[in-house]
DNA sequence: CAATTAATTTAATTTTGTTAAGTTTCATCA
DNA sequence: TGATGAAACTTAACAAAATTAAATTAATTG
């Protein structure tokens, strides 16, 4: 049965990209075979060459993925936040921490992707990582009308925090923070995200 | 002539790191063959072997050796800055991206490091990467004794700022930074460390 | 100076990404 | 409806690169 027939079909792409989401919580990028991806899938190496390029090319359709689902939980949570934008702020750097912690696998890979795909169409057209930060700087314009944060600048402030809190995500996950143990430096991320807010919250001019 | 005479013995550990070092800039680790390392060198792929347990084991020790040339460049600057605890942590924030912008490929590897290669020793006993946040944390004291930053809890604050730095280089690096140029994503990241510097700026009671 | 150890080479093996060739199913169109 | 071509797989073959094995020569040591 070189085709399967139609009832028997699985989506290959959709199933590869999810195992392989799955793969990388138990090892590297790098180690995880094509061969791998296609047991876990149900199916044979090369009928992965069907969907994808190569493997860089199912790697970087993992990563888009990633950041698709990000956005999705950022969204998701500014819609619970519509009032309180200072609220909004320390939630979403939170939330942040909690997706890459659930999922550090994954989280690698979105922040030290493969080497991109060439194709014809612009990369960035459809980049959710931009969409994410697009939605950062919302929530920052939002901090700024309720008088935090310096006045000007939207997109630099949400690139600062963006950077704080991915760094902080990111020397966890590499064992990098001050903390005996797992979750002592999920703990210090945390604490990061509340000590940005405690300077924010220092930028607003005293009632009167 | 399998074994070389000592006389054009070369230093295959010291230059193959060196040579991974410079290879780095042009392509990413995974690209990067041990064939050519050792075309680099000046032998054959086999005899890095007698010198590293394996690929990874050549990587971890470049990694390592990234920390090194940071926490030297550190220390370097902080005797520079014996005076102003301030300027010392702006200048740390500012030398730390130029680090990392300087040698892109030799960055991304020491935080996407490889795999750790298993040994009988702890990796933390021997660890510039350690070192290096202790020297940041050393600059935070100096800080809260000239009446910056909350007082207690230097680790945490240490690591905060250490985040945000990475975390700017880190972006900047994927092309994650919103700017049109090259120069435009450094000038960002560097404009982050300027802001951190502002709200600590704001942490200082005012003079009375 | 013999014997062992060390540092390298070339040759062989293995793993894994990728391509080629072959097979079955599906879709289209006369 | 049946022939034909395209699509989606399969197995087989290939190629590159990491790793290991075997062989060779130099250094060291007793």
């Amino acid at each position: 049965m070189a085709r399967p027939r139609k009832t028997q079909q699985i989506d290959i792409r959709a199933r590869a990209i999810a195992e392989t989401i799955r793969l990388l919580d138990e090892k590297a990028a790098t180690a995880i075979t094509l061969s791998e991806v296609a047991v876990a899938v149900g199916c044979r190496a090369p009928a992965l060459y069907t969907h994808f390029a190569n493997k860089d090319a199912l790697l970087r359709a993992v990563h888009d993925a990633g950041f698709r689902m990000m956005l999705e939980e950022k969204l998701a949570l500014a819609a619970r936040h519509e009032g309180d934008a200072f609220a909004r702020l320390r939630e979403g750097g939170h939330a942040y921490l909690r997706f890459a912690f659930e999922r550090p696998g994954l989280y690698r890979l979105m922040f030290s992707p493969p080497p991109l795909v060439v194709t014809d169409e612009n990369p960035f057209a459809t980049d959710a990582g931009a969409a994410c930060l697009a939605a950062l700087r919302s929530a920052v314009r939002s901090c700024q009308a309720a008088g935090y944060l310096p006045a000007e600048d939207d997109a630099q402030t949400a690139f600062t925090l963006w950077a704080a809190v991915h760094g902080a995500a990111s020397l966890v996950l590499q064992d990098r923070a001050p903390a005996a143990d797992r979750d002592g430096a999920r703990a210090a991320a945390m604490a990061t995200v509340d000590m940005l807010m405690g300077f924010i919250g220092a930028t607003r001019p005293p009632l009167s």
